[in-house]
DNA sequence: GAAGTCGTCATC
DNA sequence: ATGACGACTTCC
């Protein structure tokens, strides 16, 4: 008797593949297995989707070749995750295979069964999990909750839907991860939490807060983390951890929102606001959003039990959702106003410190072209002399954003992208921040030869250079000089030196810290008292509706830098340079309003019906010129009249991307909205065959590549 | 997306 | 004639 498996394999949704191929198999594949099958000369990876014993009427059963081998040792993958990958599929309209494949460790692509199952006889051989019942916290690491934690705690245990947890920076949110991971590791032996973070390099120290926390109770095996910068091997053996239910907790950026963890019960979502969680190449999915989804599909359980003949959950198992921050989302904080989250308030800093005072610079005040204003560098002098730290932020790596000649108009293009190449003075090169195109600063104007080429504008190479002159005469409390350190993408790229600087900092080696927005993130810096903000404005005016709540955010994380330490948490400060103090986000900022700042905000997106009033998606398209990527979506919104879902639908016209031109290739983009979700969905569900089409248009010839990006964070 | 096929064109 | 390169097609 024969089978005609249909399997996904990694086939982009624009190549017009059908979402799954079908195989055949002389016995039956459980649903969720893993095969290697052919596609034309090569053999790929796949995973069986559904196994019916009729061959498909869709296709010639002749021209249906034999599956090559199914991956031996390993549980089928469970239904709730292949309803989580389908779900994404067609949400993010990409093909089911392509992010059932980009789900899995690429290291499982290449591996043969013998391989496989050396892997998995040492995952056997690894330490014993734990059994869950003898769960006994080392109370010598549990401080007592807070009346605060204790409460959302409370809720926590109670609540029938996603937890928005609104807490302060400094609050004690991690506490309150570590306490519902405890409860959700308790209810039953084989369940599984997964906790995510934005970025890898707030990974270690959750890492470490849990390992301390959850090591002695459980072994070292029972926390894995799940992040891209692993090595293939590594992620594949964390990955089969969660998947064989070993691991009982996971910890990971977006990506691991897609582990497979069959006993799923909590999932974490800290820093919930953050824009990484948002995918922006291959499939663009939200993984904050596909948490929530997942913790709702894992509650459920197995919708259609009869399939498999797998018996659904009992009762009682289900999986919470806890999305922590102290500036969430609009989307959340209006998902909590409508009821659809429940929201849970943590105001309070841990050890009653408080929140550092906003102290605004109107630079309209300051002496012209001064970098750093008078009062705040008297401020800094002042902390330091008491032997405290100071944090400045600039949102711009190098020494200077632009180099330009004095005699005519030339400056420091990219000769591959519309951009301006970076004056990088330490090592004298100009770099291109979105190519990677290098060269040495030439030593006079290339056009005209001038000798006399100066930067333009500053970044943190720059300020560090003048922080050190400006505070050259200071002294610290036992007489010897302020040390300045940079910390920034340039600074942390070898592997080890983010920990390193964070560690010279923690040990005091550190007076002033100068840094892009990467030092405002979570980084637990106990002995800052003053953190400042130099060059705020730039997103107070940008087009992108987004830009201020991103700046609201990051001046909150950055503020929430200083003082972390009760001891000095009520001298600590803020500062802020602006040109504009009278602004209601300082205004709001000031009085540590996030509450005020979302209404007004949410009252600004009702009104020009943005998200989440609206529904928005991209269609984007590199092409060789731009006349061809704009001609491509044009043509696509032509012949977009009349699909379902259009009649509710706005399409705007094509226009290029803010940079244009990336290394030779341009860029062009179509805004697509619509008042409803199912609507927007049908449509682009639609859309995807017209889009097929609209390649091969004549005027569209040099198109490279399309995507559309389903609930964009910029348009 | 990756291989394979089939043109065009430049070069030894 | 060879092979480099790009456009195009196919893949259950």
């Amino acid at each position: 008797m024969s089978f005609w498996p249909t399997v996904a394999v990694a086939t982009p949704a624009h190549g017009g593949l059908a979402q799954t191929l079908s195989y055949r198999s002389e016995s039956p594949l459980a649903p969720g297995s893993l095969v290697r099958v052919p596609l034309g000369s090569r053999e790929l990876l796949g995973v069986v989707w559904t196994c019916p014993d009729t061959p498909p009427d869709d296709l010639d059963p002749a021209l249906a070749r034999p599956v090559s081998g199914v991956l031996l040792g390993l549980d089928p993958l469970n239904e709730r995750w292949r309803q989580l990958v389908q779900f994404a599929a067609r949400y993010y309209q990409r093909s089911l295979g392509e992010v059932a494949m980009g789900a899995l460790p690429p290291a499982l692509r290449d591996l043969d069964n013998t391989q496989l199952q050396r892997r998995l006889q040492r995952l056997a051989k690894g330490q014993t999990a734990g059994n869950g019942s003898s769960l006994a916290p080392g109370s010598a690491h549990t401080p007592q909750a807070s009346e605060e934690q204790a409460q959302a705690l409370a809720a926590l245990a109670q609540a029938d839907r996603p937890v928005l947890l609104f807490g302060a920076t400094g609050s004690g949110k991690t506490e309150v991860y570590l306490r519902a991971t405890e409860q959700a590791l308790a209810a039953d032996p084989g369940a599984q939490v997964l906790v995510m973070v934005p970025e890898i390099n707030l990974t270690p120290q959750l890492e470490a807060r849990f390992r301390d926390r959850f090591e002695s109770a459980f072994g070292a095996g029972a926390l894995v983390c799940l992040h891209s910068g692993m090595t293939p091997p590594q992620r594949l053996q964390a990955w089969l951890a969660a998947h064989a239910g070993r691991a009982r907790i996971v910890l990971g950026t977006r990506m691991a929102v897609f582990a497979s963890l069959p006993g799923l019960r909590l999932i974490v979502v800290d820093e919930e606001h953050d824009p990484s969680y948002k995918s922006q190449e291959g499939a663009r999915y939200s993984a904050r959003d596909l948490a929530v989804y997942r913790a709702r599909l894992e509650s459920e359980g197995v919708v259609a039990p009869a399939e498999t003949g797998s018996p659904s959950p009992p009762a009682a198992a289900r999986c919470q959702v806890l999305l922590g921050s102290a500036t969430p989302s609009l989307e959340s904080w209006h998902a909590a106003e409508q009821g659809r989250y429940l929201r849970v308030d943590m105001p309070g800093r841990i050890g009653g410190g408080s929140l550092p005072r906003l102290r605004l610079v109107d630079m309209n005040h300051q002496p012209k072209g001064a970098l750093l204003a008078p009062p705040l560098l008297a401020a800094m002098q002042e902390r330091i002399g008491r032997g405290e730290q100071c944090l400045v932020l600039l949102n711009r790596r190098g020494y200077a954003p632009v180099l330009s000649c004095g005699a005519c108009d030339w400056k420091s293009s990219c000769p591959h992208c519309s951009a301006y190449r970076v004056f990088h003075k330490i090592d004298r090169t100009l770099r291109c921040h979105h190519c990677g195109f290098t060269q040495r600063v030439p030593r006079a104007c290339p056009d005209c030869g001038n000798l006399d080429i100066a930067p333009i504008g500053r970044g943190t190479e720059q300020l560090e250079e003048q922080l050190v002159a400006l505070l050259a005469d200071v002294r610290r409390p036992d007489g010897s000089p302020v040390r300045v350190a940079r910390m920034d993408a340039d600074t942390t790229r070898a592997k080890g030196s983010l920990e390193a600087q964070l560690d010279a900092l923690h040990a005091g080696e550190v007076d002033v810290l100068v840094g892009t927005q990467m030092v405002a993130k979570g980084h637990d810096f106990r002995r800052i008292t003053l953190v400042a903000s130099v060059n705020a404005d730039a997103a107070l005016f940008a087009s992108d509706h987004r830009a201020p709540e991103r700046l609201f955010a990051l001046l909150m994380q950055a503020a929430g830098r200083a003082g972390r330490d009760a001891r000095h948490s009520g001298a600590s400060e803020m500062w802020v340079q602006t040109w504009h103090p009278q602004h209601l986000l300082f205004n709001a900022l000031a009085r540590h309003d996030y509450p005020g700042f979302a209404a007004a905000q949410l009252a600004d997106r009702e009104a020009a019906a943005m998200p989440p009033f609206g529904f928005q998606a991209l269609l984007r398209a590199d092409a060789r010129t731009q006349q061809a990527a704009q001609a491509f979506l044009n043509g696509a919104a032509a012949a977009a009249q009349g699909l379902p879902g259009s009649e509710r639908v706005t399409l705007y016209p094509a226009v290029p991307l803010n940079i244009q031109r990336v290394a030779n290739v341009e860029r062009a983009q179509l805004l697509i909205e619509s008042d409803s979700r199912p609507a927007l969905q049908r449509f682009l569900a639609a859309w995807q065959a017209v889009l097929l089409e609209a390649r091969s248009l004549p005027e569209a010839r040099g198109l490279i590549r399309f995507a559309v990006d389903v609930d964009p964070l910029t348009v």
